[in-house]
Parts: structure tokens; sequence; C-alpha cells
DNA sequence: ACTACTTATTCAACGGATTGCGCAGCAACT
DNA sequence: AGTTGCTGCGCAATCCGTTGAATAAGTAGT
């Protein structure tokens, strides 16, 4: 119920295409919520029926047409509105979790393998994220404040699993050593 | 697509009720997958339908009559298949952060009343985590560890929210200082 | 020459998820 | 006597999201 205020906020600065925004979604505002460009396309398409943006279209030659939305009042106005009452937790839905929770029908290896790729995903995000933010410390905008702070959340975030996948690897290591005790007991 | 395999997982232990299922998924798995009532019994029906979970239907009398479900070996095949081949990558939907990518169209002294409120709410579950985490400490099970594992995975994650609004918390306070110097100098 | 990728938008189909409602009886509190 | 809350199950409508595909022209690489 979101993806039209995520929208909206990245509007606030920039007039942009659905094509612009999909890409800002696999970037910036992807770390904080994600969506593909159909689901884009369709809310601008909603959003433009409700007058919260408007658009220009913009013809090319060399490249399809395009059209530059930008925010409208109205839009701003429900913006702000959405941004003064409370946000309903999120939603939790990690299926990689679900599968340590019953990791006990797999054996360690396998397990390891995914945690591995898993932490190698998250180093890159982590580098990404440190990147940007590290460009963000020199220039000093009040917008740049909160794009920051939401940098920082993913970076404390990816330290954070990386962390607890090093707990995992030595409790898995642990629990090999007293499998293979018990079968070798045996 | 893995509410069926969240639910698999449960099972796995005990015969439990549709009713069960949704008290634990406020709980314990609420931790890594949530979901609701509706959503449970009408998988479980899918599941039953696939013959992935049978199960007993139990006259009461004082409470409504249930059915408690237990697991089918086609179903613990079908989890087996299920946590071999690797997970998607978690999409991630946080209204409360795409607020914070927004910061600067709202004053400080709302953003901080919203974040309070948050922490509480996080504050609340790192102790019921490491309440649970506590009572597992002793007792050594193999299932338990990934009981374990997944609460220490709970408990980092918050951990590292809160430490993340701290900083919130003292930016916002400098935010404001200089904010309201520009203003008294005008 | 052929393939693949980028820019740019849109439609259609399906399945997953949320919201709202309904039934039913007991326990406990006010 | 009345309200709230717990146990227990279910249906229906709607919305959100994913997957897959189509169109169209330029650019860059093998």
């Amino acid at each position: 119920m979101s993806l039209r205020h995520a929208i909206l906020v990245l509007l606030q600065d920039q007039e942009a295409s659905g094509y612009d925004l999909a890409r800002e979604f696999a970037n910036s505002i992807g770390l904080v919520w994600n969506a593909t460009h159909q689901q884009i396309y369709l809310e601008l398409g909603k959003l433009n029926d409700q007058s919260m943006v408007k658009y220009r279209h913009i013809p090319q030659d060399g490249k399809p047409d395009k059209k530059l939305y930008r925010i409208t009042d109205e839009g701003r106005d429900d913006l702000v509105r959405w941004l003064r009452k409370p946000a309903a937790p999120p939603r939790i839905r990690d299926a990689f979790m679900v599968k340590i929770a019953g990791g006990s029908m797999s054996d360690s290896a396998s397990i390891i393998q995914e945690l591995d790729d898993q932490a190698d995903l998250r180093r890159e995000r982590l580098n990404t994220f440190e990147a940007l933010a590290a460009k963000l410390d020199d220039t000093h905008q009040d917008r740049d404040l909160f794009t920051y702070l939401t940098l920082r959340r993913g970076i404390l975030d990816q330290q954070a699993w990386l962390h607890w996948a090093d707990e995992v690897r030595s409790a898995l290591k642990k629990r090999e050593e007293q499998l293979s005790s018990v079968s070798t007991s045996v």
C-alpha cells in the first residue's frame, strides 16, 4: 500500500519517467522498498488518475518516447498526510530464515553453502552502501541527511547479518563434530 | 510461495490445529514469516488436497471442534526438496523506512515520536527473544540449535535497529539546532 | 551478419495476501 | 445483564505482486 508513497518520495526531488524510477528502485530506494517496472508503471497510472502526479509527453528520436512525471500539490499533500500517520509494522517474509528454522532436516554442509552465498550478496551490498555513504559525508544538504540515515540503516543491517552468519558457522561446526563422534561411537 | 513450507516446518515437531499454527505465527515463527489465520486455513486446505498433510477431526465439548494436522511422508519429502534449492532473496518492504527517506518533508519532532514508538516495540521483542534464547541455552537438543540460531538472528536484528535509532536521534538533534540557528539569524 | 543489451511503455493472466464478514459457544470480568 | 476475549473454523471480494510477453529502435560487442 505504500509503493505509491515511495514513488511520491522519489518524485519530490525530480521529474522522472517510469523507467528512471525503476532504476532507482533497483538501487537507492531498493534498500528499503522494491518493485518491478510493471508495478511502477501501473502505480504511476493510478497516481495520474487520482491527479497525484502529472506528466509531460516527451518525443525522442533514436529512443522510444517517454513520459516525465512530476508530483502535484495534491500528491504532496497526500504524502504529508501519510507521513503523519503511524506506519504499519513491516511484514516479515524471509524464506532463508524459514530454512534455518527447519535446519535440523538438512546437513550442515548445504546450509553453510547457502549461508555463504547469501553472505556474498550482503557483503557486496555493504560495500556499495558504504561507498554511497562516504560520498554524502562531505556535502551537507538537509535532504542528504535522510538519504544518509537510510544508508546507515542498510549498513548496520548487513553488518548484523554477517555477524550472525559467523555465529551460525561456528555453531554448525560444533554440531558436525558432535554428530560425527556419535556416529563413530556407534 | 513458502508459507506452505513454514507450516510444514512447524508440523515437523507436532500435530497442530490451524489455530495453534496461527498462534505460533504470531510468536516464534512470526519473527521470520508472518501470516493471518485466513491464510493458514486456506493453505492447510491446499496442503491437505495435495496430501502433504492429513488431519484427525477432534470433537470437543465446551470448545468448538478442531482438526489436528500432521505432516505426511510426501510433505516431508516436499519440504526437504525445498530446503535443497536456493531461496529467493527476501523482498524488502519497510514503510517506516520509506518515511525516513522522505523525512525532509517532516519536522524532527514527529519523526522522533514515531521512532520512539518503534523502538519500544523492538525493545519488547528483544526481551522476549532473549528470554526464549536463555531457556534454550541449557537444553542441548539438535532441533533446539536451529530455534536458537533463529532467535539469535532476531536478537541481533533488534539490537542493530536500536543502535541505528540512537544515530537517528543524535543526527536529528543536530539538525534541529542548525534549523533554529538559521531561523533566529533571520 | 548475428546476438545481446539499453531505453521506454504496456497488457494479460495468475496466484498470493489482505480485509471484512459470519458462525458458535464458553469464560471472565464489570 | 452486558461486554469483552478466547477457542475454532470458514467464505468472498478485492487488491497487490509476479511472471511472461509484445513492441520498437538504437548501440555495442563477437
